[in-house]
DNA sequence: TCAAAGGCTTGACGCTGTCAAGTTTCTGGA
DNA sequence: TCCAGAAACTTGACAGCGTCAAGCCTTTGA
């Protein structure tokens, strides 16, 4: 008989934990000892599964990116309209995700440079994103134009997901104009816009 | 006799003291008691100029949107292409002024929405963008539409601009692609894009 | 001259991350 | 079946953190 996945699974637990709490009180809130309170253990539990917290980060790091990649993916190949697709996919993503999102795109939290599983799936993101670039990009431009194509198409995403996130944005949203529509309409907008400048 | 305005100002040396750390160590180093230490006191001393660590924050943060605001408005009275100008001042007082910018958008740090000063200072830079806006996106458009276009806009700049302060852009620049020239390259691109959308 | 206020210090508290050393529970040969 | 070793978890300790409380000078203004 199989040896039956335990029931319930600390560090499943700790990771759940630690990543509600950045969703709803942010990532100051965080800390070792709370993540252990919320499972019922004791303040060193954690250390058995997690080596420290910037581990805990990385972790959430590696979940987030291979959700968003898994997203850009999907948005890539459901045959809409890449731009816009990949524009409302990316921007869900970071609203449905905020715990991962707030930490995935700061170095200092997630080390995404220096521990290997999240370098791996933060690439796996990136190559979405190039595949995105050589679907609206023109075909026949430099090394440097297409790393500019890159920057401009990441920056509308990635502006309009932490603009909204982070807050500054929501709360200057016109009465009546719920967030769907705005990141709905947005992403035309920011397609129609890119698809001007591919044709010059 | 004028009284002689004192030589050092504890206050200004925290202030400063804080914006370098952010800047160098970022915002997870930032310590009342380090601040204390390189100033050459003791450690409540800083609470006689602020209250409490937040409110050094708030005090980078309007210090922050006034810079930028100034920026902006400078960039936009200089006569070129206002999109083009505007993208090109705020990423590079993103990229100057790293220890404000890491603040100013995270309002779990700066409490730009309950303290009055950096309020203030936000809706100044916010005029600067809806000035932008103004003169860039079409005239005869909803409110909605104008929204977008401030949205669309303000994710492009902000969008850069984070990505390149956070990290994750900067080390994917190509070999010999200076940042300056990415940036100015990357602003071009950009209003060519928003001028195209404008056209419809 | 002297009281009040401002600028600064020392001391204490409970919180944090994490090291060290225990205890309990599980597991897989003999 | 037993039992050794590993894995999971606990308790205890330490220094560093933010900040409250209290005290000590120095400046100031009536």
């Amino acid at each position: 008989m199989a040896p039956a996945m335990p029931d319930v699974n600390l560090r499943d637990t700790v990771l759940a934990a630690a990543i509600d709490i950045v969703q709803h009180e942010g990532v100051g809130a965080l800390s070792m000892r709370e993540v252990a309170r919320r499972a019922g253990v004791s303040h060193q539990a954690p250390y058995h599964h997690f080596s420290d917290k910037a581990d805990i980060l990385a972790h959430i790091t590696i979940q987030g990116f291979e959700l968003l990649a898994d997203a850009m993916n999907d948005a890539l190949a459901s045959g809409g309209r890449p731009a816009e697709a990949a524009f409302s996919a990316y921007v869900k993503f970071a609203l449905e995700h905020t715990g991962h999102f707030k930490i995935m795109f700061r170095p200092e939290l997630c080390m995404v440079e220096t521990h290997d599983g999240a370098k791996a799936a933060a690439d796996r993101a990136m190559n979405s994103l190039m595949m995105l670039v050589r679907r609206v990009a023109p075909t026949d431009i430099s090394e440097r134009e297409a790393f500019d194509w890159a920057v401009l198409l990441w920056a509308q995403v990635h502006g309009t997901a932490t603009l909204l996130v982070d807050g500054p944005l929501a709360r200057k949203l016109p009465a009546g104009y719920p967030v769907d529509a705005m990141v709905a309409s947005v992403a035309q907008l920011a397609a129609a816009s890119v698809a001007g400048a591919a044709r010059n």
